[in-house]
DNA sequence: GTCGATTGCCTGTCTGAACAAGTAAATCAC
DNA sequence: GTGATTTACTTGTTCAGACAGGCAATCGAC
């Protein structure tokens, strides 16, 4: 988050310093304005859940493979990769991080020698509805003042650029199927 | 981007199977939609810029420097820093290996010993066109099928979300100012 | 059964991003 | 001018994420 705003620190912040705070590559922004923005957000969205993840001692990301495992109970690493869709390595890490901090347990597979099972422990239940609680202030702050009607339009616009780019991504996925 | 379709890679991908990798945290998403959302778009949005970014030699965020290098001539890494609100230690490494790959130069200060002058290379104006077209083509994909209108709409509704954040990471800010 | 391919997982490496801490130069207060 | 503070930058550490490579267990074709 950088130095957030550094005029302030003393009173309140005009709504002039927020717009600023809020436009911070306004010289290249011509190019690709929608693209800028997602940028932008994206930005921001992350680095909000982060401050309130930190404040739970999970770093973004791991409240993720907490909630799918809170969900779904036991999962092999190979599951918890496709469920977020994430890597195969960054999984092995992630996991090892959990398992230190004492929020996840490993358990061999009894049917798969390569395997093992992810499982939450007791522990990390205390955490469930904090995460729940983050995720559902990260979604009051991000949607403050926007009708039901808005937030349904906000919601479609938002899953039309992702389905948009994400048929262009399976688009070139199978053109170069060199892998 | 992981495995991106694992049973694809042979012909056609079915809608389907593209709503599937269009949403890859089915469970956990009824909590927050819009920020699940914001989340996903991001991915996919950072992924794809990512990949067009890796075939002309630069890495994510590194594109965004050049671009305001180009534009606005020499800057001190105080000034790129305040430009992307980005961190002075990051920026420090991103010059370097901008340096190391010969996209930029540093010289200088000749009024501050502190500090240097970041420059541009000839080299790297080369780059210049094909940065741009990066971002045209991103932004093109990401807004396929809107009309003008829904574009403004679209760009909109970021902004309001966008802004919202701002507003709650400045009033956070200033409700702690222990920093 | 045996051999080859696939699957599950790990390590190494490099990148951005964030935080903490430190150094050196410039600026401000007196 | 002297001392305290601020500024510009660097380094160290830790995290996620992506890629390459590698090992062992499993599965499939034969």
């Amino acid at each position: 988050m950088a130095q957030s705003t550094p005029e302030a620190g003393s009173g309140r912040v005009p709504a002039e310093a927020v717009q600023e705070a809020t436009v911070p590559v306004p010289a290249a922004a011509g190019s690709g304005p929608i693209s800028h923005a997602i940028f932008r957000l994206a930005r921001l969205h992350r680095m909000f859940a982060g401050q309130l993840l930190r404040r739970i001692g999970l770093h973004p990301g791991q409240e993720l493979v907490m909630m799918h495992l809170w969900e779904l109970g036991p999962q092999r690493q190979t599951d918890l990769v496709r469920l977020l869709d994430s890597d195969a390595a960054t999984m092995t890490r992630t996991v090892r991080r959990l398992e230190q901090a004492g929020f996840v347990r490993r358990r061999p597979s009894p049917t798969d020698r390569r395997a093992s099972l992810i499982e939450p422990t007791a522990a990390s239940h205390a955490l469930r509805r904090e995460v729940e609680q983050v995720w559902s202030r990260l979604e009051d702050i991000s949607t403050a003042g926007l009708s039901d009607d808005e937030r349904a339009a906000a919601l479609r616009t938002l899953e039309r650029l992702e389905h948009n780019l994400a048929v262009a991504a399976a688009d070139s996925a199978d053109a170069d199927p060199q892998r």
